[in-house]
DNA sequence: CTTCCATTTGTCATTTAATGACATAAAAAA
DNA sequence: TTTTTTATGTCATTAAATGACAAATGGAAG
């Protein structure tokens, strides 16, 4: 937990001359840290071992330490946390909460993301002969953004957000067509049944879905994240983030196992859209 | 700067001995934060007052602040820095690299972004008789995200990623009628073309793009952020998250504003797809 | 209201860490 | 090769932190 907090929350429990040195570095935390205890005994009044109880109080090794802890509750101002947008919040205030919360949920998603399996993902996607991306609902955003950067590594990429051009896809599916599905809580009924009749036709199936889910239990490969989503505003937000992010990386893995060559078709993409744009008289 | 990339940067600068002291931190900077001068100065096989020459050199005071400054850049883990994936990183390594980047752009994005405009935005949306999200390439998935977010609000939306789908509805487009156009540079001419037909037609126009861009020039209202895009890879990465992070903001500003009765709503949503799924035995 | 016990707090001594001054070694320039 | 500059280490000094112990404070029981 933050030092910070730590020392309001348990400011109740201290003694006199604790809850003195506790004030002392609320009031100011950054002089706190440039002190020596010395100086920071003198400001709050008390002898210098007080001070020392004081951060062992904290479940520190000592003032050093307790210093150490404290710089590193002030870093960055405020850490990534996830907090709830409240009915009163002002603009200012739910935006940073919103990005601040994304960023939380993506440190967690990478955390819970499985190098092997992401390794593996990219073996197979790799291999290919055709690359399919499903998903509905919100999980359609990410399969179109899938599909936006696949196309550019030259392999035939397929993307759809019908159930039924699915299915009509994956009866015409064979051996070496990889079909990736694309579910937060894998409990969509359709796409489950997709998942086996992909399979059922030969294709490999790699689902970026819950782990345990029933979808999982029908791919071929799983590739799960825990992203704490908001559940009290019934809007899926921070779960197609981790998963846009996570194609950002299956990408990035299969340009790196394909090697410079597929740079170049990379470049001539870009250079082939640069005419329907204006110039930027900066570049 | 942070202290980390600090030594990075200038280690071409150290002399021998401090290049030393250097690897060491490098390699393992939690154990630097927890030695003494003395504990350092023995594992990089230098003096003690080396050390402490280096601590200098990167413009602290001693070895103790020194320390402190470290702490400071290690707190929450890792730092979210914008860092290159290479050649030769591991699975896990690049997907490290990604994950911190996506959240380093999006920390950019929050600081570069006008609360004020995100207020006359969600303002004008609430107001809106019809809203319609269009973009093109990379950005249609965030305008299919969006249509799955404000749909949920029972208001009458549109999405196109097709430039005659979307001319034919500014056509038809009369006033009290928003588009919102998403484009992370903001010169794609199809779109700047779109912009000016939906304001012929009396549609307020919201852009989602880069300032002072060519289609900046013809929004009535501009929403923009500054995202460092990762250029050397021929991909957009970032800009999209940081679109889709602020297409949740705007859909959270919306809620707020809208009031309870329309919570309720959503949770209609949400209960209506539910027999779509299978039962979470969790839940 | 006193006495006793427990807890808190401070004083002082000791230990440990950090720094400054100087000397030596290494490298670069003459 | 010699001189000069820069880098590095040794040792002494200073400052900081901690431990041990004693004094003071605050309750609780008599």
């Amino acid at each position: 937990m933050n030092t910070l907090e730590k020392i309001t929350k348990n400011i109740e429990s201290f003694s006199k001359s604790e809850r003195k040195v506790a004030e002392v570095i609320l009031a100011s935390p950054q002089t706190a840290i440039h002190s020596s205890i010395a100086a920071l005994a003198k400001l709050a009044d008390v002898s210098e071992p007080t001070v020392n109880r004081f951060c062992r109080r904290l479940d520190t090794k000592g003032f050093p330490d307790f210093k150490l802890h404290l710089a590193q509750s002030l870093a960055n101002g405020t850490p990534y946390v996830n907090r709830h947008v409240e009915e009163d919040d002002t603009p200012e205030s739910y935006t940073a909460k919103i990005f601040e919360s994304s960023m939380a949920c993506l440190d967690a998603a990478r955390h819970s993301l499985d190098p092997l399996a992401v390794n593996r993902c990219v073996d197979i996607m790799t291999q290919a002969k055709k690359l399919s991306f499903f998903g509905l609902g919100a999980s359609s955003a990410v399969a179109h953004d899938a599909m936006n950067k696949f196309f550019r590594f030259n392999v035939p990429v397929l993307c759809f957000d019908d159930v039924v051009m699915m299915r009509m896809s994956c009866i015409g599916s064979s051996e070496g067509d990889v079909v990736v599905l694309i579910s937060h809580t894998g409990r969509t009924k359709a796409l489950v049944e997709i998942a086996q009749l992909a399979r059922q036709n030969d294709a490999i199936v790699i689902g970026l879905t819950a782990k345990d889910s029933p979808l999982a239990r029908e791919c071929s490969l799983v590739l799960s994240m825990d992203v704490p989503e908001d559940t009290d505003v019934y809007l899926p937000m921070a779960s197609r983030l981790a998963q846009m992010v996570l194609i950002d990386v299956l990408a990035t893995g299969f340009i790196l196992r394909r090697g410079g060559k597929f740079r170049e078709n990379l470049k001539k993409v870009k250079e082939g859209i640069k005419n329907s744009r204006f110039d930027n008289p900066h570049l």
